[in-house]
DNA sequence: TAGGCCATCTGGTCCT
DNA sequence: AGGACCAGATGGCCTA
């Protein structure tokens, strides 16, 4: 299984912005420093750094025109990591709709895309056997077991589509299948 | 230690 | 012009 990254919230990769654009406006006076020095949170030391109110040569258009490209630079990051948040936020509300995992396995961005994938495809096979073939007291039991799989692991859920692995196929061809061994067999598809 | 996952930075492209 | 989106690069953290 994969590891499960826990950050803090106080991680120093977080809102690193004033050193980057610190270091941007140095780097334009002091070219010799960018290389090999993408990020001041590596192992490898950094030379002090300018502070961007302390660049006394910003004085020069030249350097403020530089400089106003860093602030640019800088406010294009920002967004990037709001959008890339705001990205995060809805993977977190999509797993928190997802049937109950157990407590400490939060799924990956990938495994989580996967697994919706195939509880949707799982719950429109409910619906359209619901359709086919009317309700009775197996299927709603079998569409309650999809709701709450609570005895499935993350890792049986995060599966290739049921479709590319051919199942969708052999389950039209045989309508006795139940709603049971459709929600069995989509579990059973191999991985990628 | 290698590999997986992640956050962030960055430059390019497209859209409004 | 500025923002949104994207993909590549980079480096940290964690687990096997």
């Amino acid at each position: 299984m994969s590891a499960k990254v826990r950050r803090a919230p106080d991680d120093p990769r977080t809102g690193r912005d004033g050193v980057t654009l610190s270091r941007f406006c140095h780097s334009l006076h002091n070219p010799v420093n960018e290389a090999g020095d993408k990020d001041s949170v590596g192992s490898r030391p950094r030379k002090p750094l300018t502070v961007i109110g302390e660049v006394s040569s910003m004085k020069h258009p030249k350097h403020k025109l530089r400089c106003e490209r860093g602030r640019r630079r800088m406010k294009a990051n920002d967004r990037e990591r709001h959008r890339m948040h705001n990205l995060n936020s809805a993977l977190d509300a999509l797993r928190s709709i997802l049937p109950a995992l157990p407590e400490d396995a939060k799924l990956t961005k990938i495994e989580t895309l996967r697994f919706a994938h195939n509880y949707i495809w799982a719950l429109t096979e409910t619906l359209r056997m619901n359709d086919q073939y009317g309700h009775t007291a197996e299927h709603l039991q079998v569409s309650a077991d999809l709701r709450s799989p609570s005895s499935v692991s993350s890792a049986e859920w995060d599966s290739a589509s049921p479709a590319e692995s051919g199942y969708v196929s052999s389950a039209e061809h045989d309508p006795r299948n139940s709603y049971t061994s459709i929600f069995l067999q989509s579990q059973n598809v191999s991985k990628h």
